[in-house]
DNA sequence: GCGCACATGTCCGAAAACGGCGAGTCTTTG
DNA sequence: CAAAGACTCGCCGTTTTCGGACATGTGCGC
């Protein structure tokens, strides 16, 4: 479990905070640019303790806070607070695809793969899913297999089908 | 959602018309070698939505409602129009003994079996039969249980009886 | 650099399920 | 006693389902 897999999150964040919601607590960490991270609990690919100040003052975490807890009160559809998504330049345009994604809809990773101009790189796209630094926010639970199967999520299934639930029109 | 069994009727039908009968509404489908199916309303195996344009002057649906029209008038006993059946090299040979059913007479699953030289293939004639893409004119409606009873019609046991009245010496 | 692990998708073959049956028992009735 | 059901089981082509083997691009750790 220490693979630690230094996503240099860990160099630029300014603050932190943990706030609770429906599906257990999340973990959100901001830079100076804007939101950066959000883990659940024990989700995969966690970064572990975060060498950033613990604050609930943040205003930018504060309004993280606000929006998510809108969204999961089922009166919010888009978030609008600043993100600072660090990752190779193919992960951050995957990213980027999946905050086009409408909640209510979802896409399979080939429809993803072809978005990004890479049609083949399926599985590279599941990879880079899976890595998404800012879960809920960025929708990567809206990506299925084709053949609509839930795949696999990094903070487990059971969170994925709830989330896909909620937004279910 | 529509598995679509694909009959490969789609592929390669030319014109489609639908007529009325004593039995109810006959979609007619023809390809360019001949008539290639006749679906009641909502009978089993209905191929659902055919993309071919629909037209109320092609010479051979006209043949086929002509002739049709005869026979359901009760004056006509055997069926001239060409027809294009597609299916299986089992299927087909099914179906062109069924053509040789003589009207007011019936044959049995196993009599079936045993004149294409599968005597044993009985549940499999019975498939073949209740897969007849042209339904009335070849007669899948003569061929009953070995004792005689009505086994089964893919429009529906009422009409199977009525046919079989209907042509009844 | 190199190799390996993946939140995939597609294809292909094997295996099982599914019928518009029929013949052979076994019961149940008139 | 027949004779008519109820049931079981073997039969076979077709369809559907399932599982394993590919191809394949990226990231990460070494």
């Amino acid at each position: 479990m220490t693979t630690s897999t230094m996503s240099s999150i860990h160099k630029h964040c300014t603050a932190q905070t943990t706030i609770s919601t429906p599906l257990g607590r999340l973990l959100l960490v901001r830079t100076a640019k804007g939101l950066a991270g959000a883990w659940f609990d024990g989700q995969k690919h966690h970064p572990g303790a975060i060498a950033a100040p613990e604050t609930s003052n943040d205003k930018l975490l504060q309004r993280a806070a606000r929006e998510l807890e809108e969204f999961f009160a089922g009166k919010r559809e888009r978030f609008e607070v600043p993100l600072d998504l660090q990752g190779t330049p193919f992960q951050r345009s995957v990213w980027r695809r999946l905050l086009r994604i409408a909640a209510g809809t979802t896409r399979s990773y080939g429809e993803i793969a072809k978005e990004v101009g890479a049609p083949k790189a399926v599985r590279a796209v599941g990879s880079a899913v899976g890595r998404n630094p800012v879960t809920v926010i960025v929708p990567c639970h809206r990506v299925v297999g084709s053949d609509g199967s839930l795949t696999g999520y990094a903070g487990g299934l059971d969170r994925k089908r709830k989330l896909l639930n909620l937004e279910a029109p």
